[in-house]
DNA sequence: CTCTCCCGCCACCCG
DNA sequence: CGGGTGGCGGGAGAG
C-alpha cells in the first residue's frame, strides 16, 4: 500500500448509526495498523487509523461513509480500490480524514436541511406531513436528532405532531401569532426583570433589590401558561400530548426571553439560570451544564430559522456566549388591518411615494390607542424587524429606527409577501414556486437540496451592519459570532427610539412612479417593494437605502412573498437580492464599532478592506461598476473558502439576472432629510461586465445613472456609482446581481463611496479607523450625520463593515448623469470571481462543505458581484 | 483552556 | 411489551 494520498473526501457520515458489521470485528487491528503504516498523511490520520483499528464500529462507519460518499476525492479512486480490498479497514480510515467534522454534522446544519425540505409558507391547501423516519433517512441522521429539531419547531408551532412518526408542517404562517403569545407570556412572567436581575447579579454580584422581589413576585404559575397556549391553528396540536417536555418548553421560554428583552440579546448563562430556577427541581447546579447544552440545541434550530444569531456579549468579565434575536419583533398578525401610515408617519414624504405603503397595524397598537407618529414608526420598524426576512436588522446600531421610511417600505413589501394580500404588488411579483430547486428561482428556498441550501439567507442580506461575515462564519454555518456589548447595545436601542426624525435618512421606497422612471420595471415585481429593509439602519446612522428598483430584481420581487424562507439557504439568496439591491445602508461608524469588543476583528477587516479599497481598475463601463461593486470582501479568511462558495452561488444569481433581460437596475437613493436629499438612480447594472457577456444584454447599460432631484431635498447629485462595498454584503448574498451591488455597505463602504458634493460628510467615516487613510482621499458620503450620533453601541459588527472591503466606488457628484466611465469601481472581486457568474447557475452544490456556510457569510461579504475579474 | 454540542444510552410512555 | 420519544450527560472537536 503505497501511501495513498490521503484524500480528503470524506463522506459525511450522517448516518451514524452504527451497524454492526461483524466482519470487521474480526479484523485485527494491529495488522491493519501495520498496513496502514503506509504513512498517514498527518498525525491525525495516524490516530484515526489507530482508532479505527481499535474500533470496528468506527471502521464500519467510515467505510460506510466512503461508500456512500463518492465525494470528490480524486485520489480516492485508486485508493479506494486498494482499500476495499483490504477490507476497508485501513483504507477506510484514510477516508476518514475527511470526515465531516463536527460542523458538518451540527444540528444547525441539519436543521437547515430539514427546513429546506418544506416551504416556509405553505399554501393553505397543501398539507405537508413529515415522516420522521423518512426525514431521518433522507438527511442521513438518526432519528434522535430529528426529534431535537422537531421539538423546537413544534414549540413555535411550525410543526405539530400528527401521529406516530408523523408531524404536520405548518410553516411560518402563524409564527407571528405564536411569537406574540410568547411575548405576552414572557411579559407576564417578568422575564425581562429576571434577566436584568441575573445579569446584574452576575456582573456585579451586587444584590439587586429587584432581584429578590422579582423572583418572589411571580411564582410560576405562569409557566403552566406556557403550555397552555395553544394555537388553534394547528390541527393536531391538541392531540399532542402533554408532555411538553423540556425541550419544547425550554424552547418557548428561551424565545420569550428574547422577545421580552430590550436588547434582544440573551446570554446563555442567564437563560440557563432562569430555566433552572423555574424548574421545579431545585436548582441544581449540576444542571446548569445540561441546560446550556440544551440551549445550544435550541439555539441551533432557532438560528436556522433565522430568528436568532450568535453573538458574544462582552462584559467586564469577559465574553459570554449569547444569542441575539433577529427575528420579527413586531408580530402583527396577518389579518390585521392595514393602516396607511404613510400619511401620519411620513408627512414629508411624498405621498406618492409612500402612499402606497401600508402598514399593518397591530392590534396592540390599536389598543394603545392613538397611533402617533412615533409609535407608528416604531411599529414599523418592528415590523420590519419582524419579518423573517429581515432578520437581520439589528437594532444594535444606533441606526435602528432611523430609517423609518425604509421600514415602511419594508413593511410594505413584506406585507405583500406575507400575505398575499398585497395584491397590488403581488401582481407584479411572480409567485415563486416553492419547490424550486433552482437557486435561481426566486423563491426557492426550500428547495431542494438541503445540502445546497445551507444558509439561511437572511443573514447576509440585511444586516450589513452587524453581521458580518463572521457571523456567518462557518461554524455551523449558521452562527456567526459577533461581539457585542450589551450595554452598548442597550443604549443603542434606546437611541433608536426616536423614530422619525427629520433627519433620518431614509430610504427610498420605490414608488410606482419611481419605477416608472426607471422604467424597467419589467420585472419589476419585486423591486419595488423590496428594498427597504435595510433599515438596519441600525447601524447606520446614515443609512441610505437605495432601492433598486427594477431589476434588481425581480427576484426580489419574487422574493419571497413568503418571506420567511430565509431558512432555507436558497431562499436566502433570493432575499438577499432583494435587500441588497435596494438599499444601501450606511453603517455605522467604526467608531462605534470600536466599542465593540472585537477590536481584533476590526483590525483584520480593516486591513483587508483597505486593499479593496484601492481602486481597482475600473472599467468605464457602467457595467463594471455594478459588477464590481461586489467586491467582496472576503476579507476574512474566516470564511473559508469564500470565493468558491460564493462563486457557486453567485452564478446562480447571475444567471438569473442575466436572464433577465435587460433590466436595468437603477437605484434610487434618496437622502433623508438630514442630508440633502438627493435622489439618485443608479443603474444597477447588470452584471458584471467583466466576465459576462451577459452584459450585452443590457443595453441599459447605456444609462448608467440617473440623478433625480429630489424634490424635497436638496438636491444632490448623485451618485454614481456603483459601489459595492461592503455593504454589498447584502448583495453578496445575492449572487447574481452584480449590478445590484450597490449596496453601500456600511461604513466601510460608505466611506468608500464618495459622494461628491455631498454634503454629507461623514464624520464618522473619518473616524473609521482603518479606513481612513484610504478614505481620506475620498470624500465619503455620509449620509446621515444623524446617525453618527449613533451610539457607539452597535457595532459589533461595525468593525466588520469596516473591514469589508468594499469596493470602492466612486461617486461623481455631478448631478448629471455621469458617464459610466467615470465610474470606477473597484472591486475586490477576488473572491468573486465566480465563475459562476458566468455560468453556471447552479453550482453544483458543493458539498456540505463549509462552503455553504461560508457562502452565507460570504454572501454578505461578497458583494456582488459578479464580477470577478 | 473554554465553548460547543454530538452521540447515543436508556428511561419513559403509549398503544 | 415493543417501539416511539426524548432526557441526559460523557466526552471530544473546535477555537
Amino acid at each position: 500500500m503505497a501511501p495513498k494520498t490521503p484524500i480528503k473526501n470524506e463522506p459525511i457520515d450522517l448516518s451514524k448509526q452504527k451497524k454492526f458489521t461483524p466482519e470487521r470485528n474480526p479484523i485485527t487491528p494491529v495488522k491493519l495498523v501495520d498496513r496502514q503504516q503506509v504513512e498517514p498523511w498527518t498525525p491525525t490520520a495516524n490516530l484515526k487509523m489507530l482508532i479505527s483499528a481499535a474500533s470496528p464500529d468506527i471502521r464500519d462507519r467510515e467505510k460506510k461513509k466512503g461508500l456512500f460518499r463518492p465525494i470528490e476525492n480524486k485520489d480516492d479512486a485508486f485508493t479506494d480500490s486498494l482499500q476495499l480490498d483490504v477490507v476497508g479497514d485501513s483504507a477506510v480510515d484514510e477516508f476518514e480524514k475527511q470526515r465531516p467534522s463536527r460542523k458538518q454534522k451540527s444540528l444547525g446544519l441539519l436543521c437547515q436541511k430539514f427546513l429546506a425540505r418544506y416551504p416556509s409558507y405553505p399554501l393553505s391547501t397543501e398539507k405537508t406531513t413529515i415522516s420522521l423516519d423518512e426525514v431521518a433517512v433522507s438527511l442521513g441522521v438518526e432519528r434522535r436528532r430529528i426529534y431535537d429539531i422537531v421539538n423546537v419547531l413544534e414549540s413555535l408551532h411550525l410543526v405539530s405532531r400528527v401521529a406516530k412518526n408523523q408531524y404536520g408542517w405548518h410553516g411560518r404562517h402563524s409564527l407571528p401569532k405564536t411569537l406574540r403569545n410568547l411575548q405576552r407570556l414572557g411579559e407576564e412572567q417578568k422575564y425581562e426583570e429576571q434577566m436584568a436581575y441575573l445579569q446584574q447579579k452576575e456582573l456585579d454580584l451586587m444584590d439587586y433589590k429587584f432581584g429578590e422581589r422579582r423572583k418572589d413576585g411571580d411564582p410560576d404559575s405562569q409557566e403552566q401558561q406556557l403550555l397552555d397556549f395553544s394555537e388553534p391553528d394547528y390541527p393536531s396540536s391538541s392531540a399532542n400530548s402533554r408532555k411538553d417536555k423540556s425541550l419544547r418548553i425550554m424552547s418557548q421560554k428561551f424565545v420569550m426571553l428574547f422577545l421580552v428583552s430590550k436588547t434582544k440579546i440573551v446570554t446563555l448563562d442567564v437563560a440557563a439560570k432562569i430555566l433552572i430556577e423555574e424548574s421545579q427541581d431545585a436548582p441544581d447546579h449540576s444542571k446548569f451544564k445540561t441546560k446550556v447544552r440544551r440551549l445550544y440545541d435550541i439555539a441551533n434550530v432557532l438560528t436556522s430559522l433565522a430568528l436568532i444569531k450568535k453573538v458574544h456579549v462582552t462584559e467586564e468579565r469577559g465574553r459570554k456566549p449569547a444569542f441575539k434575536w433577529i427575528g420579527p419583533v413586531d408580530f402583527s398578525s396577518n389579518d390585521e388591518e392595514l393602516v396607511d401610515v404613510s400619511a401620519s408617519v411620513l408627512p414629508e414624504l411624498k405621498r406618492e411615494t409612500y402612499g402606497q405603503i401600508q402598514v399593518c397595524a397591530k392590534q396592540k397598537l390599536a389598543r394603545h390607542g392613538s397611533f402617533n407618529t412615533v409609535q407608528a414608526s416604531e411599529r414599523i420598524q418592528r415590523k420590519v424587524n419582524s419579518e423573517p426576512s429581515s432578520p437581520y436588522r439589528e437594532e444594535q446600531g444606533s441606526g435602528g429606527y432611523s430609517l423609518e421610511i425604509g421600514s415602511l417600505a419594508a413593511v410594505y413589501r413584506q406585507k405583500i409577501e406575507d400575505n398575499s394580500q398585497g395584491k397590488a404588488f403581488a401582481s407584479k411579483r411572480v409567485v415563486p414556486p416553492s419547490s424550486g430547486l433552482d437557486p435561481v428561482a426566486p423563491f426557492p428556498v426550500l428547495s431542494v437540496d438541503p445540502e445546497y441550501c445551507v444558509n439561511p439567507l437572511a443573514h447576509p442580506v440585511f444586516s450589513v451592519a452587524q453581521t458580518d461575515l463572521q457571523a456567518f462564519s462557518v461554524q455551523n454555518g449558521l452562527n456567526g459570532q459577533v461581539d457585542v456589548s450589551l450595554a452598548s447595545a442597550a443604549s443603542a436601542v434606546e437611541s433608536l427610539k426616536p423614530a422619525l426624525l427629520a433627519g433620518q435618512p431614509l430610504v427610498y421606497v420605490p414608488s410606482a412612479s419611481l419605477f416608472m422612471l426607471y422604467g424597467s420595471l419589467q420585472e419589476g415585481p419585486a423591486s419595488g417593494s423590496g428594498s427597504e429593509r435595510d433599515d438596519r439602519n441600525s447601524a447606520a446612522p446614515a443609512t441610505v437605502e437605495l432601492s433598486s428598483a427594477p431589476s434588481a430584481q425581480k427576484r426580489l420581487s419574487e422574493e419571497r412573498k413568503p418571506q420567511e424562507e430565509d431558512e432555507p439557504a436558497t431562499k436566502r439568496q433570493s432575499r438577499e437580492y432583494e435587500d441588497g439591491p435596494l438599499s444601501l445602508v450606511m453603517p455605522k461608524k467604526p467608531s462605534d464599532s470600536t466599542d465593540l469588543a472585537s477590536p481584533k476583528t476590526m483590525g483584520n477587516r480593516a486591513s483587508i478592506p483597505l486593499k479593496d479599497i484601492h481602486v481597482n481598475g475600473h472599467l468605464p463601463a457602467a457595467e463594471e461598476i455594478s459588477g464590481k461593486a461586489t467586491a467582496n470582501c472576503s476579507v476574512s479568511s474566516e470564511w473559508g473558502n469564500p470565493s468558491r462558495n460564493t462563486d457557486a452561488e453567485k452564478p446562480s444569481k447571475e444567471n438569473e439576472s442575466t436572464k433577465e433581460p435587460s433590466l436595468l437596475q437603477y437605484l434610487c437613493v434618496q437622502s433623508p432629510t438630514g442630508l440633502n436629499g438627493f435622489n439618485v438612480l443608479l443603474s444597477g447594472s447588470h452584471t458584471p461586465p467583466t466576465v459576462s457577456p451577459s452584459s450585452g444584454q443590457l443595453p441599459s447599460f447605456s444609462v448608467p445613472c440617473m440623478v433625480l432631484p429630489s424634490p424635497s431635498l436638496g438636491h444632490f447629485p448623485v451618485l454614481y456609482s456603483a459601489m459595492p462595498g461592503p455593504v454589498s454584503s447584502t448583495l453578496g448574498a445575492l449572487p447574481n446581481t452584480g449590478p445590484v451591488n450597490f449596496s453601500l455597505p456600511g461604513l466601510g463602504s460608505i466611506a468608500q463611496l464618495l459622494v461628491g458634493p455631498t454634503a454629507v460628510v461623514n464624520p464618522k467615516l473619518s473616524t473609521l479607523p482603518s479606513a481612513d487613510p484610504q478614505l481620506q482621499g475620498q470624500p465619503s458620503l455620509n449620509l446621515s450625520p444623524v446617525m453618527s450620533r449613533s451610539h457607539s453601541v452597535v457595532q459589533p459588527e461595525s468593525p466588520v463593515y469596516m473591514g469589508h472591503p468594499v469596493s470602492v466606488v466612486k461617486l461623481h457628484q455631478s448631478p448629471v448623469p455621469v458617464t459610466p466611465k467615470s465610474i470606477e469601481r473597484t472591486h475586490r472581486e477576488t473572491f468573486f470571481k465566480t465563475p459562476g457568474s458566468l455560468g453556471d447557475p447552479v453550482l453544483k452544490r458543493r458539498e456540505r462543505n463549509q462552503s455553504r456556510n461560508t457562502s452565507s457569510a460570504q454572501r454578505r461579504l461578497e458583494i456582488p458581484s459578479g464580477g470577478a475579474d
